[in-house]
Order: structure tokens, then sequence, then C-alpha cells
DNA sequence: CCGCTGACCAAACAAGTGCTTGGTAGGCTA
DNA sequence: TAGCCTACCAAGCACTTGTTTGGTCAGCGG
């Protein structure tokens, strides 16, 4: 997040209440495509009334991606820490991914059809930042899998994380809490998939 | 493609040109966030001059996307009514996928990310349709691997095909045409995941 | 009861949006 | 040479955009 503050109390009640009904629009129209109006008449307010609580637009897809990508980040920083053999890890690096589609969808939603777009402004550098810090985590994953003899040695790990990023990520397009298939659900077949193919 | 009519004639070059440069910019910058001023300036002519080949923006990306899906739904119909095995078929399709992503980037890209928002106007009424065809295509292609044993017996083919959809799709986020790996290896490499995992 | 604060309204602003209008200039064809 | 067609310009219109400003009002602590 960047610099200036908030007018109303980091804490306040209708502030989080607008930042979770902007997030919902942010996601299912986009940023760009989301008007200030939109947002307020969710909310059954006029427009401006939102700068009493924000000073911009900005400041709140601001809010709800950093806060979102500190928690995120935190759990994976604790699995590549971690002392579990490379095949847990990387199980585990995918769960909590899912589990992050399940808990935050909007805030996935938001950061998967965004990032590129506002990656260009100086204040969301840190979304950039933190593409690479991901990067960083499934590559270290996979390259102690391969070191280790427990992934195939002719893998491009590359690739394979490019593959497993956007798998794990996209499904955010169309996995729905509380749907036929739990977010464990769809990690295990996921990982199913992933570890031994669909061939018989 | 909608009911009336284009004001140059359809096989006009300045035409093509021009519908070229607006999907380079709707692919890298959004349908909405891309104006027609902005695909004037990169045309190097004025924005109203536009609507001397064009009727609309609307129009514009109708034309590209239904363009596109036209080809590659052609190409799909071909592979499924064709006598291949159901591994092959499965994998034609996916080399074909590959390859819309090589030759029609960004065609694929704005597919990828207006789908949604556009699906809901009449006009792109059709761009709803695809969907569903395409995913009669995949679970036909699934159903019969399985069916004929090359396939696992445990799959969720419904899961399968969007996790192999999601994949294919999503690549055109990072695929360069000319890069490191050509589209053929790509699929490849893709292919040899899917069918037989990551584990050694 | 005073003053303050948080939450909001009403109205407007400049900038930007898609699109329209009337016109011009060059080239082709009859 | 006349008429037409394609490609464009110059200017502007109606509307939408994010944002600002000045003000209202209920509730609450002192």
């Amino acid at each position: 997040m960047s610099e200036q503050a908030v007018k109303s109390a980091p804490g306040s009640n209708r502030r989080d209440e607008l930042l979770k009904i902007a997030a919902e629009l942010f996601a299912s129209r986009g940023f760009k495509n989301t008007t200030v109006r939109d947002i307020a008449d969710a909310a059954g307010i006029l427009s401006g009334s939102l700068y009493h609580h924000f000073d911009s637009k900005e400041s709140m897809v601001d809010e709800i991606l950093s806060t979102f990508q500190n928690e995120l980040f935190g759990a994976y920083a604790e699995i590549v820490a971690g002392s579990a053999d490379p095949r847990a890890k990387l199980e585990a690096a995918v769960r909590v991914s899912f589990e992050a589609i399940d808990r935050h969808r909007n805030e996935v939603a938001i950061f998967q059809n965004e990032a590129d777009y506002l990656g260009t402004f100086d204040r969301f550098a840190y979304l950039s930042d933190r593409n690479l810090q991901s990067r960083d985590v499934w590559l270290t994953l996979l390259g102690e899998g391969v070191r280790h003899g427990t992934l195939r040695q002719d893998l491009d790990v590359e690739l394979v994380y490019r593959f497993i990023r956007d798998t794990v990520w996209v499904a955010v397009r169309w996995y729905r809490p509380g749907g036929k298939l739990s977010h464990h659900d769809v990690a295990d077949q996921y990982l199913t998939i992933l570890l031994d193919g669909i061939t018989a």
C-alpha cells in the first residue's frame, strides 16, 4: 500500500463494508469498468460520499489487493521455510492457493485480471514484486523436487511453474464456495492430475 | 457477428489494418480501457475517421472475435469428426489450441478477458454459445478416452475439462511467438504433464 | 446544552468518452 | 471533364467519468 492515509479509522465497520462491496464489483466487472457510482449505488449512498472514506477509487483496490497479498505470501513463506519433504511442500502450496480462492475469491479475481494493468503504475509496483516473489516460491519448490528425485528430471521447471500458477489461479473463474466441490476436493483432483497425469 | 453492414468493402486493406491495430490494443489494455482515440492515434488518423470504416467500437471487437471463433471451431469440428483414436484426438485438440494462441494471440486474449463481460450483451450472445460448444468438444474427447480405457476411470471429466481449458488458453498471457519455445514445444511439454504427470 | 465527529447529501466541476456532422482531396472510371 | 468513391479532417455534441466542495444531521461525551 501507499503512503498517505485514510480518513476513517482503519477498524471502521462501514469502511470494511464498502471495501467488500467494491471488491465484489471490481472482481465481476473489472476495475476500470466499475464506476464509483456503481459502488455507491450498491452501498445505497451517493458517489461523493465514498470520498469521506477513501481518497480515491485507486485507494480502494490498493487496500483490497495489498491486504490480501500480505496474507497469502505469509502462508507461502511458512511452507518454504518448513521442513517437510519437497513433494509435501508442493502439495501444501497448491492447497494454500485453492484455499485462498475459496476464502478470497474477489481479491484473487481482481489480482488475476488487473495486475498487469495496475502494475504499470508506481503505486502498484508491489504487485509486480509479488509476482516475482511467487515465481521464486514455485521454482524453489519444483527445483527441490527435481534435485530430490521426487519429480521427473526432464521437466522444464519454468514452464511447469507457469502451468501450475495459471491452472491454480484461473480456477477462480469457475470455483464457487459452497458448490458441489470443496476447495479441498478441487485441490485433491488437481494434485492427482498434476502429479500422476490423466492416462490410465 | 450481427446484422447490419459495413461501410467499406469487406476485403479492404485499410480496414483490416485498422482491425489489427484495434485487436492489439484491445488485447493489451482491455476493450473498455481502450478508447477510439487510442486506436485512431495508433493508426495515425483522427478518432472520427474510424467511423468511416466501422459503425461502432463494438463492431470492431465483434468482427475480430467472430472471425477468429469461426476459424477455431472449424478446426475443432474436424478433429471431433475424425477417425483417430481418443488419445490422438485429445492431443490434436490441445495442439490446435496452442497453435491458435500462436497465430491469433490478440484474438485469444480478447476472448479470454472480455467474453464474460461482452457475453451479457445480445449482440455477443454467440460468445456464450461458443463456450458451451467448446465444452462439448472437450467433454466428448475426454469421455471417449475414459470409455476407451485410455484415460483413468476415476477422473472427474468436468473438472479435467476446466483444467485443460484454463491451462491451455491462459498460456496466452505469457507465450510469445518467436520466443525460446515454439507452440509445438509448449504443446509437447503440456501434453507430457497432462498425460503422465510430473512425478518421476 | 455544547461541541465534535462520523456518515452522508446535493450540486457541481473538468476531463474524457463514443459518436455525428459537414466538408475536402485524390484517384478511378465513363 | 463529370461524377463518384474511398479515406480522411475539423469541430463539436451529449453523456459519463472521478473528484471536490459546502453543508446537514444524528449521536455522544463532558
